[in-house]
DNA sequence: TGCCAGGAAGTTGTCAGACAACCGGGCTCC
DNA sequence: GGAGCCCGGTTGTCTGACAACTTCCTGGCA
């Protein structure tokens, strides 16, 4: 029967599992702080009360999950950019340049739906933010400098126009991984400034579809915004979604 | 500057990354297919070349990564519906009940659409393993047990489908919460079990267009799925979502 | 025949110790 | 003062061993 294969909960818990958590959760508290060193694997076993085989095991993890890089002969540190992408995108990499589209998809699902839910339920207040945002990333432009935080925090607000706290901490937690995507966009080389303009227009009528209070608008202004950054970095994202052609009948 | 970046990226690659990106590969061209047993330890270190220690690493990225599972005393499984441990730290305590309505809002949002892409990804494989959790909560719904679990893991399995790990693990990210929510649908009081079987009849006209590659359809479905979810627990959702009404247009 | 207890073999989990590869700082020598 | 070398510290890898656990087979029993 297949349910024995199911049954999976109650075993116990590996010692190499409870050491990753545990060293997760010191960074996560912020007790360890991105760019400080671990303590040297000797001192871990002894600390935890197990060999040193298993505390690698567990940084193995954080290295898999990107909270954490080593380096020989110096040490462990915590990563100043968990997850970073873009290494690899630039070197060209298979894999990584799938990572991207995948993230790009996922943007294009969750922005979308977002944006919907936000140009019905925003509140002046909430248009004051995200116009704020908007001009930042005017200024950015006008500077020459990154905007790409003011993007996410632009992002951020639509979310946050939601009043859905779910769909806040969402974003916020996806955040992590979207900004590194985003940050393509400003930061792309060869001085083409066309682009990241491009980009605020994109921005600017998003904003307006919110304002005005045209989920359906929104939706695919939204969706259209994130298909845009993709082909910027060179990624063409399946355009065939049904959020974006029914929107056009309405 | 970014090339200064770069520069850290030119170092030797360690051997445990090697093993790991290569037993990826090997999954990810589906040379062992999911649900199968890797090769034993012993047996990969060598193939590889390499001392146990540095396959165990390597499979502790994998676990990491949700991709692989082991069992003690039994082997080393590719995973049926990979699953991540990756955002374990994001545990609320469990949602109040005034919170269930974002969450509910959330679920349609989400998974509506990851069942259109689901419905434009799936292959063979993935409607195997979703009619496998379809059949197990028949079972459960037949025994009058509780098929929480089972409904987790159809979610997830269509999450799976997408062929996005982003994806997958943002469900398994919000698993908890929506879990959650899902409980109490299989375990109503008032032994009224039309309840649990209306919703599994939504759950299979979801799955029958998913296998159809229906992905206007599943979207709908989905969402609808949720809506009559939160109805059930007394939360009546707003309806005039886009996704929906312009579903029915195609 | 059917089945159940128990052992044997196989596999993962953990430990301990050792050495290689490498980094960083301090020291010497020019 | 600066360049090069050395040395302690740290991670990377190897080896061998044992513990914990699962699976399968086998022999005895009803």
């Amino acid at each position: 029967m297949l349910a024995n294969e199911l049954k999976r909960s109650s075993r116990r818990p590996r010692l190499s599992e409870e050491v990753s958590i545990a060293l997760e959760g010191q960074i996560a508290r912020g007790e360890v702080k991105p760019g400080e060193q671990l303590p040297v694997e000797k001192v871990l076993a002894g600390t935890f009360g197990v060999s040193r085989a298993v505390i690698r095991e567990a940084i193995a993890r954080l290295k898999a999950d990107g909270r954490v890089e080593t380096r020989q002969g110096a040490g462990a540190f915590v990563a100043l950019v968990p997850k970073s992408l873009n290494f690899r995108f630039w070197q060209g990499d298979g894999p990584a340049l799938a990572e991207l589209r995948e993230i790009f998809e996922l943007r294009a699902m969750v922005e979308s739906a977002i944006a919907e839910l936000a140009a019905r339920r925003r509140l002046p207040a909430d248009i004051t933010t995200i116009r704020c945002f908007l001009h930042a990333m005017d200024d950015a432009l006008a500077n020459g400098s990154d905007g790409s935080e003011a993007d996410d925090d632009f992002h951020l607000a639509i979310a946050a126009a939601t009043h859905n706290s779910y769909t806040r901490r969402l974003v916020e937690f996806l955040g992590r991984h979207f900004s590194e995507s985003r940050r393509l966009a400003w930061t792309m080389p060869d001085g083409n400034s066309a682009l990241p303009q491009q980009a605020q227009a994109e921005h600017r009528r998003l904003f307006e579809a919110v304002v005005a209070g045209k989920p359906r608008r929104a939706r695919r202004y939204a969706h259209e915004h994130v298909r845009c950054a993709a082909r910027r970095v060179g990624i063409e994202l399946a355009g065939d979604l049904v959020s974006e052609r029914s929107a056009e009948l309405g």
